[in-house]
DNA sequence: GGAAAAATCAGGGAAAACCCGTAGAAGTTT
DNA sequence: AAACTTCTACGGGTTTTCCCTGATTTTTCC
């Protein structure tokens, strides 16, 4: 197994070395590069002194995590991104996310989540713990939501939702009509009461509202 | 700590059967429910039997697992739901989780697995493997993929994004037509195109897809 | 400055969706 | 028993999408 070089940017120099000490005590692991800021670790690694996987800091001088992970993604994805954070806010984690970090430590993780962290980012190119899965989850939901239904009675029945599922499955009238044992009739009216219930104009809007709505999971 | 009461449904008696096996060998877990499709599982517990966390195969005669994770949400939220599957299709995780399943289990998990996942969910509320977590990331990596897709390129056009938008809004093509001054034609073309590139087969797909990948909020 | 990508436009025809209204059978609720 | 819901089904249309085979003009990029 090949050695795992790290990075590491974060403005307190006391918390470096602790880091350092516990990345010591894993032969596998080494710490390549130390930066006080985001934009510090991004120079040394454009100079050609690049990690397989950098920790980074999120409230940082000059450049912070945010930036840093965002300019890093865009000119060196294939280095691994772990942020991290002595704030466990959703916002930043689900934001991080999505722009590329590869996993998110908690500064008051013990010394083995860190290494654990840092090999599982190294080989499968992320590292969640329980408490960001959950934070995922719920950023999943929420995406996928949308509290106030407006529009009146949006529950269907199980037959509409059935059609639904296969309108969604690019099926046609005739396909559909065949697949559940129906005449066309029937699942011309089951696409009509969905438009009525959904309030949509035609089918492209059905898909669209009843995925807005969280009609369809 | 107190008892874990475990059911599960699944067709299959022997894979039941080694489900027994394997939780019979941990004291804290009791399996005192076993029933062979989700809506024996639903009445056996309408009659009282209910337990904590379920497992929950995904294909099954009567009533599959998404139908039996949706009913059993709605009238027992209490009780954690862990699905059991062979396939690992992506649809199927974001899908389950967003209705409700507290965790998601793959069939060729070793038995560990499987007991960790049942303490999991039972005293956390869930469970993911990397393997899951790894696509409820995806699934929050909405947009900006990677450069060179190799499944087909998702990255559309300002004016193919443009119709999408209006096609969600239910737009018709001589809508469209008017609305971007354009002839129907070159609409036409834009669908044709979009449907392409999303690989859908209709405008319902097309729509379906956009959202799947993210391309639409 | 040439190639590639994007945006524009077209005809003709088949297929599918959409719009009216109507209505029986079966099951559930009140 | 009457009312309601759900699923089923029809006729006879109009509108829209979809398919095929083209094409020209920008804009963008190396």
């Amino acid at each position: 197994m090949n050695t795992i070089n790290v990075g590491i940017a974060d403005d307190h120099l006391l918390f470096r070395e602790g880091i350092r000490l516990i990345l010591d005590r894993d032969p596998q692991v080494q710490l390549i590069l130390e930066a006080s800021n985001g934009q510090e670790l991004i120079d040394a690694i454009e100079q050609g002194n690049q990690p397989d996987v950098v920790l980074v800091d999120l409230k940082m001088p000059v450049k912070d995590g945010m930036e840093t992970t965002r300019e890093l993604k865009a000119n060196f994805p294939e280095i691994k991104i772990l942020i991290l954070t002595m704030m466990d806010q959703d916002d930043y984690i689900l934001h991080l996310l999505d722009i590329g970090a590869n996993g998110y430590l908690l500064k008051n993780s013990d010394a083995q989540v860190v290494v654990k962290a840092i090999h599982n980012v190294a080989q499968n190119g992320f590292y969640f713990s329980d408490q960001v899965s959950q934070v995922m989850l719920a950023g999943l939901k929420r995406k996928r939501k949308t509290p106030p239904a407006l529009t009146g009675d949006t529950r269907l029945t199980e037959r509409e939702r059935e059609v639904l599922e296969l309108i969604c499955k690019e099926y046609t009238t005739a396909d559909m009509a065949e697949k559940l044992f129906v005449s066309e009739r029937t699942i011309e009216t089951h696409r009509k009461n969905l438009m009525e219930k959904l309030g949509a104009k035609n089918t492209a809007g059905i898909v669209y509202r009843a995925m807005k709505e969280g009609v369809l999971e």
